[in-house]
RNA sequence: GCGGGCGUGGUGGAAUGGUAGACACAGGAGACUUAAAAUCUCCAGGCCGCAAGGCCGUGCCGGUUCGAGUCCGGCCGCCCGCACCA
């Protein structure tokens, strides 16, 4: 017999099906595990990022169950959002229809990996009975005041033709469409993320098992930072202007203020340049510059002196200039600053510019070891941590250290009535409203007599409608078709029946994915959890997904999942929701660029080539490739390496083949992309070699956390190893030998050793070494002399230990053995310890550090007696030249060591 | 600018402070075969040497230690995140 992965995989996942053995179901006397991976979009392909992180959550499942746990393993659908609309608007049809299709299509892909998904609990964030309540959490928390709308300037995406929540920019630029985001007012809805900004970020810390990096990423996106709170007053202001409040961190040097800067758009420059032609020239020039990184690196810093002036809180005849500057952001603290040249780069540059003075604050008197600016000279910041510093004018000089300086300013300021302390947040409220039809419609309705109205909840869900009198809807126009729906929009108000219009902006498609997970523990409710299924089922023991997510999805399920306890649908330990986080990184692929010419634009632009439209080889030590359809063209045989050299030397001289240049540049590893034509399509390499073979190849070579590069020869040695493997053991079945028992003991004292390390590498996401492992003890159990019994019980061990990874191969395996049942419900084998330590053991023997024999010893032997044995070899004579021992360091079981 | 991470053979990568390079890819030699494929065996960090063996070696410089890829300090390089953030 001989492996054919196509016949044991369909044989196997049949049985798996019939044994019910992935229906998560409740249990009194199993712990329980929740492992779940982030559910996929479903564009209508899988590719080999999806394999390996649904792999990876695979074989933790199938681990899990092993070890006698009640597993949840359930996969859906991310289904609303604007690739759908697209979709509908370039080729017609309904986004609906697109959206189910790619849904049927993906998980006809996904089947054949052999996950053990319990499929029953299957849903898409699209179908009515999930989005009905998520609008019944969306009322739920309106009632709690978590949701609230308002009147805000957003980010406006001019190509989605919606709005942008501040965590969707970046770079002044759309996630999704890259667009240059604008700047519109608009009455909107708002998730009260904001108020939940301290808790965010203090419980960061509980999060052991989420990676440092995300956590870090998380506390600089909330950005807390303390500071001064106050004001100065304004000389001669418009109408209502007559202070400018000011927010900064270093109130400790605001004896060094020596101008005031507001955004242009402080309502004191909007109030000035609605007075003045001038000030309106300059805010309309400083709005103009563009948002994005380069923009900004260049962008000049411009100011405009308003003529007017403020006072310093300190001494009311001490008078600083108001200029409005480009640089200050609207958006963050109150959109006004106080200047300290001194003390700040940016400050000291615009300083010089404008000629403004340049105060020291920190100065003892004679200035000593506080540099002021010289011409030229760098603003001195004075460091919040350490440094011990002067706070000039406060408490009398007293000597501060750092951030006792600030809280000092702070404590002197309060005390003199000028100002206050304040801690401030850089997270914003989520704006949730977007302006979409393939979203979660927003459960309120717009009455003129009432106001906004909540839907009730009995008459959820609020549908979106498929199509318009019979029709399907028009996605040809830009804009929202909701907007456009007068049967869907028109409707009676629900408090007072009357005529009233229904709120056709939909929600962020992140408000689908920020509850789903809590969804999945009882998904068919009719509510949005069922609190004893969540109180059972949650935390998500292990979430596993992209480290693209950091932010968003990670912040919002976060901030969710307390709103969601507020509103007592998931229990008080569910306000985190992810005990552990693994981000897995991408799968890459090698990509071919070569320039193509363009006749119009007179120049070259870049264009990739598949994979098998070249021919690679290297040129002065660099991979290249050229041409195959140039190649062939030449006659020269594809694999003769010099006549490719001389083709790349002559290509240009004899150019006959048109306006392709041929001479491709190899980049050996970048991220799978179809637009750059190195995409491994994962259905081509089931169909080729397998699941199991796919399986197996994501987890090797590389950590889980880094990228793997794919590689065609990578992905045959997996499938020639499992094939090895196969004939290994399918040879067994046949074998009667009989072997020594030191053969015996040998091999099976390696089968215990692999199962501890097998075990430790699939417990701790070391994957990749713990396939290393197995590679190892295939190689020892192919040229053992055990036994035909201790083989067979290695092989044994070998199966269980394959079966996360490759579970067709390994029920395969099981079954030839003569084993009874599946594999997949067998006990995970354990190590027995007694096995894991010999009787002897070799240690290396160095002189002075530098390793110059090795010796074999009993392992109870007493150091004394090991030093001098390890003394007595030769290699250590020699090495020692015959001076004496000054001291040897033995450490038992790993080490000896002279010094001479 | 701020924050985080990484740097090991031709390549992907192993290595609780204790024999650096496990395992695999690519490569080389051989066996089997009429031949190829498949399979099996062996070699393989660099330099010197017939060999035994020696010297060098984990980005660079220094430190701690009997012993450093691993810990500490300082550089260099690469990657990622955030950022006109007051």
């Amino acid at each position: 017999m001989a492996y054919s992965a196509a016949e044991i995989e369909a044989k196997w996942q049949k049985a798996w099906d019939e044994a019910g053995l992935f229906r998560a179901t409740r249990s009194a006397d199993r712990p329980k595990y929740y492992v779940l991976e982030m559910f996929p979009y479903p564009s209508g392909r899988i590719h080999m990022g999806h394999v390996r992180n649904y792999t990876m959550g695979d074989v933790i499942a199938r681990h899990k169950i092993a070890t006698g746990h009640s597993v949840l393993h359930p996969m859906g659908w991310d289904a609303f959002g604007m690739p759908a609309e697209n979709a509908a608007m370039a080729s017609g049809g309904h986004p609906k229809d697109w959206t189910y299709g790619n849904i049927a299509d993906m998980r006809a892909q996904m089947k054949p990996l052999g996950l053990s998904i319990d499929w029953s609990r299957e849903f898409a964030t699209c179908d009515p009975e999930y989005y009905g309540q998520q609008q019944a959490l969306f009322l739920d928390f309106l009632e709690k005041g978590l949701v609230y709308r308002k009147n805000a300037v957003v980010n406006w995406d001019p190509v989605d033709m919606t709005v942008l929540a501040n965590e969707q920019v970046e770079n002044g630029r759309g996630w999704r469409s890259g667009a240059e985001v604008e700047r519109r007012e608009l009455t909107q809805w708002f998730f009260r993320i904001s108020d939940f900004s301290e808790e965010l970020l203090e419980a960061l810390d509980s999060l052991d098992d989420w990676p440092a990096k995300v956590r870090t990423m998380q506390e600089n996106w909330i950005g807390k930072s303390r500071g001064l709170q106050f004001a100065f007053g304004l000389n001669d202001g418009p109408d209502g202007h007559d202070r400018v409040e000011v927010y900064t961190t270093r109130p400790d040097t605001l004896l060094g203020a020596s101008f005031i800067g507001i955004s242009p758009d402080h309502p004191l420059a909007r109030q000035l340049e609605r007075e003045r032609a001038d000030v309106a020239e300059f805010c309309a020039e400083a709005r103009r510059g563009g948002t994005t990184e380069e923009a900004l690196e260049k962008a000049e810093k411009l100011g405009f002196d308003t003529g007017l002036t403020c006072r310093h809180p300190f001494d009311n005849a001490w008078e600083l200039p108001v200029y409005i500057a480009n640089f200050i952001l609207m958006d963050y603290g109150t959109g006004a600053i106080f200047g300290c040249p001194a003390h700040d780069q940016r400050d000291l540059d615009f300083a010089r510019k404008y000629d403004l003075p340049v105060i020291s604050t920190f100065a003892p008197a004679e200035n000593e070891g506080f540099p002021l600016p010289e011409d030229g000279g760098e603003a001195y910041v004075p460091p919040k941590t350490e440094t011990v510093i002067y706070v000039r004018g406060f408490a009398g000089d007293t000597e501060q250290t750092g951030l006792a300086a600030i809280d000092a300013a702070i404590d002197f300021c309060e005390a003199n009535g000028v100002g206050q302390g304040v801690t401030k947040f850089r997270l914003r409220d989520w704006g949730l409203s977007r302006q979409r039809y393939w979203g979660c419609p927003i459960p309120v309705v717009h009455c003129d007599a009432c106001g906004v109205v909540p839907e009730k909840k009995k008459n959820l869900p609020i549908e979106l409608p498929y199509d318009e009198d019979g029709n399907p809807i028009d996605f040809s126009i830009p804009g929202n078709p909701l907007d456009r729906h007068p049967s869907w929009r028109d409707c009676a108000c629900p408090a007072c029946g009357a005529p009233a219009r229904r709120e056709t902006d939909t929600m962020d498609t992140f408000v689908d994915s920020s509850w789903y997970y809590a969804r999945f523990t009882a998904p068919r409710a009719d509510t949005p959890t069922v609190m004893e299924d969540a109180a059972y089922w949650m935390n998500v023991d292990q979430y596993i997904g992209g480290i693209e997510h950091a932010i968003l999805h990670l912040l919002y399920s976060r901030f969710f999942a307390r709103a969601m306890h507020i509103c007592g649908h998931l229990p008080e330990k569910a306000r985190e929701p992810f005990d552990a986080l693994f981000t897995q990184g991408m799968v890459t692929h090698e990509m071919y660029l070569g320039a193509e010419m363009n006749e119009e634009a007179k120049g070259s632009r870049a264009k990739f080539y598949f994979p098998e439209e070249v021919c690679r080889f290297e040129y002065e030590g660099e991979p290249v490739a050229l041409l195959r359809s140039f190649v062939l063209q030449r006659s020269v045989d594809p694999s003769d390496t010099s006549k490719l050299r001389d083709l790349w030397d002559v290509h240009y001289i004899d150019d006959q083949v048109g306006a392709e240049d041929p001479k491709l540049k190899v980049i050996p590893s970048a991220k799978m992309s179809k637009s750059k034509k190195n995409v491994v399509d994962p259905v081509n390499i089931i169909g080729a070699f397998g699941a199991d073979t796919a399986r197996w190849f994501v987890l090797s070579d590389s950590p889980p956390e880094r990228d793997v590069e794919w590689t065609a020869s990578g992905a045959e040695a997996a499938h020639k190893h499992l094939t090895r493997v196969y004939r290994i053991v399918d040879a067994l079945v046949q074998d009667t030998g009989t072997g020594t028992p030191e053969a015996d003991e040998t091999l099976l004292r390696e089968m215990h050793r692999t199962i501890h390390e097998v075990t430790g590498g699939v417990e701790s996401f070391g994957f990749n070494a713990a396939i290393a492992k197995l590679y190892a003890f295939t190689n020892t159990l192919a040229k053992s002399n055990a036994g035909a019994d201790a083989k067979r019980q290695a092989a044994t061990a070998l199966a269980q230990l394959m079966a996360p990874m490759t579970p067709h191969l390994a029920e395969e395996l099981w079954h030839l053995l003569g084993h009874e049942g599946l594999i997949t419900a067998a006990p995970w084998p354990i190590a027995d310890d007694a096995m894991l330590v010999s009787d002897t053991v070799t240690l290396p023997v160095q002189v002075n550090g530098k390793r110059r024999a090795e010796i074999s010893v009993p392992v109870d032997m007493s150091k004394s007696e090991v030093e001098k044995a390890a003394l007595a070899l030769e290699a250590v004579q020699r090495a020692m030249d015959g001076a004496a021992p000054k001291k040897v360091i033995v450490v038992p079981g790993r080490i000896v060591n002279v010094v001479i």
